[in-house]
DNA sequence: CCGCTTGCATCTCGTTTTCTTATACAGGGA
DNA sequence: TCCCTGTATAAGAAAACGAGATGCAAGCGG
């Protein structure tokens, strides 16, 4: 029997819902139905009486709800246990991060993180992405914060954060007055406009591109970056205008070197946002100080673990 | 994690020896120290120092062994509990066997196991072996007993006892007199004597079959039966021989009906036996009842638990 | 009273995991 | 040194798993 499996039950009876325990856990509503199914055809015994609405636990529901709680919350305990032993004085926990989470959005995590656990420690390296999933995979790293995460073999995705996008353009620029004016911009307006990007080839060019199809939008790309930098530099040399993340615009626009234009809300489509994901490696547990940071990391966070959608675990690919 | 990976740990610690463990587990080796290896993996601990030998439980492994032992423990009471509750004044153990085995055999074991568990049952049908296999898997019967059994989708085979074979023919036979002079008789005695044999295409005809071709012996078939009963009732009509598992032959030997001939030790190759299994639903947990029963078969045995060699628990049909 | 929404079960199928067999490798004893 | 025992590793086959689609039944709002 699997422990997971388990911890499922327990979620479920806790909740007494098998959507909100799968969303819990991270996995379909499908996925739990089934592993609850599944301890009871391997015991014999109906543990939920689902002949009522809303459904209610059979005596033999009760009995192993009580003992699977124990057991889970034990087994729990014992990993938490042997994995301290190795590192008794606490741990470092190794982030890699892609350059473009910009060192502001992390260091409030970092203190608070250090305040709650004295003797742990946060080490962030920036890197590109390519760079982190190695690191990951490699175990250089504990945890990843990447973009557009998408599964791949032997990592895991937790959705994190949604940026929403805008355009960034240099302060003289006819879409500042627009900024001003109107609160914001419609993507039409963007039509023929000087545009610096991202190189082809990464997932946030071909959402930028595909966001821009959808409004029937045809811009003038004059420059392509791998990263989102050069991308600024651009701009600010008057190059045209980009289409990027707001955090990371924060240093820019406080020093009047650039402008953020938001979309005004459009009929067609979802705004255009960037997904970041913390990736780790899967069937791996987690260092307890490294599960407390992610903690820390998703708390402050819009969507709360338990609201998140199933199957997001996977960082699909915002299609 | 799966718990079959902690206990399969945890018996690996107590025996000292992952092969010792895996047959005990009735996996191969390999899976245990995979398994064993998936726990180091996921906790990114060592928990076994290979590196001394005899090995030796490293800090963190004798840690986790201690509280996986409990857990595991714990949690077998805990299904044995929930299963409890559902027949609080014990439980009919429903087993279905082949005619052949002879109600003999059993009804020492049932006369032990009432004795052992009062208030526990055990309800023996006879039937033909697909009928067992088919109330098996509908659920009609908690075990099977059967001879060659092989592995089907969602079965469990236990080897249980092996059955020495014999040729049986009627008292007045010259065999019979061979038996008395020389202890038995050797396969090529057998040479061109009438034979009355099992139907082509059951197990047991294929091993027999195969014997007499490995010591050269063309026998002279005059009669074939898909049931023991038939074959004895036209030996004891002088139909001719017949080879049989020595038990089923009791009966017939008692009251002198039928004379068992053994086999001389010979050179060529492997004595002829009827290997027995028990069979039960896969992925299911067995009543706690069942389990005592299956103990109580098993205790009798010549071959311990311990002692099955690895993936003979899958019950092949030895090729 | 009816269609809609909500929540769980079930089916199917692609993916992942796990197991077995075969083989390599290392230590200990003859 | 060579063999024997015990464990690790590789590769291929088999089994399990889980997501998505779909079915179904109960509550809910019109």
């Amino acid at each position: 029997m699997h422990l997971e499996s388990l911890s499922i039950f327990c979620d479920v009876v806790r909740r007494q819902s098998f959507s909100q325990a799968a969303a819990a856990h991270s996995v379909s509503q499908s996925a739990a139905s089934q592993a609850v199914r599944q301890i009871e055809q391997r015991l014999g015994v109906l543990l939920i009486d689902r002949s009522t609405r809303p459904w209610r636990l059979t005596p033999e529901g009760k009995l192993f709800f009580q003992g699977c709680q124990e057991i889970v919350e034990r087994y729990h305990e014992l990993e938490d246990a042997v994995q301290r032993r190795q590192h008794p004085s606490g741990y470092t926990v190794r982030v890699a991060s892609i350059y473009s989470v910009s060192l502001h959005d992390l260091t409030g995590y970092v203190d608070r993180f250090q305040a709650l656990a004295p003797g742990a420690d946060v080490d962030i390296a920036y890197m590109h992405p390519d760079q982190v999933y190695e690191r990951i995979l490699s175990d250089q790293s504990d945890l990843g914060l990447i973009s557009y995460a998408h599964p791949r073999r032997g990592l895991t995705a937790i959705p994190w954060k949604r940026q929403t996008m805008a355009v960034a353009c240099p302060p003289g620029h006819r879409f500042a007055r627009l900024a001003r004016e109107q609160g914001g911009l419609l993507p039409r307006d963007l039509a023929r406009e000087s545009f610096v990007t991202f190189d082809r080839g990464l997932p946030v060019r071909r959402e930028i591109d595909r966001f821009l199809r959808r409004h029937e939008v045809d811009m003038t790309v004059v420059a392509e970056f791998d990263n989102i930098e050069n991308i600024k530099q651009a701009v600010e040399d008057g190059a045209g205008v980009a289409i990027l993340p707001v955090p990371t615009l924060r240093q820019e626009v406080r020093r009047h070197a650039l402008v953020t234009v938001p979309f005004r809300p459009s009929a067609a489509g979802a705004p255009l946002v960037r997904p970041l994901s913390i990736v780790h490696r899967r069937k791996r547990r987690l260092n307890p100080a490294v599960t407390e940071f992610i903690k820390l990391l998703c708390a402050g966070d819009d969507a709360p673990e338990a609201a998140r959608p199933p199957g997001a675990a996977a960082g699909a690919p915002a299609a």
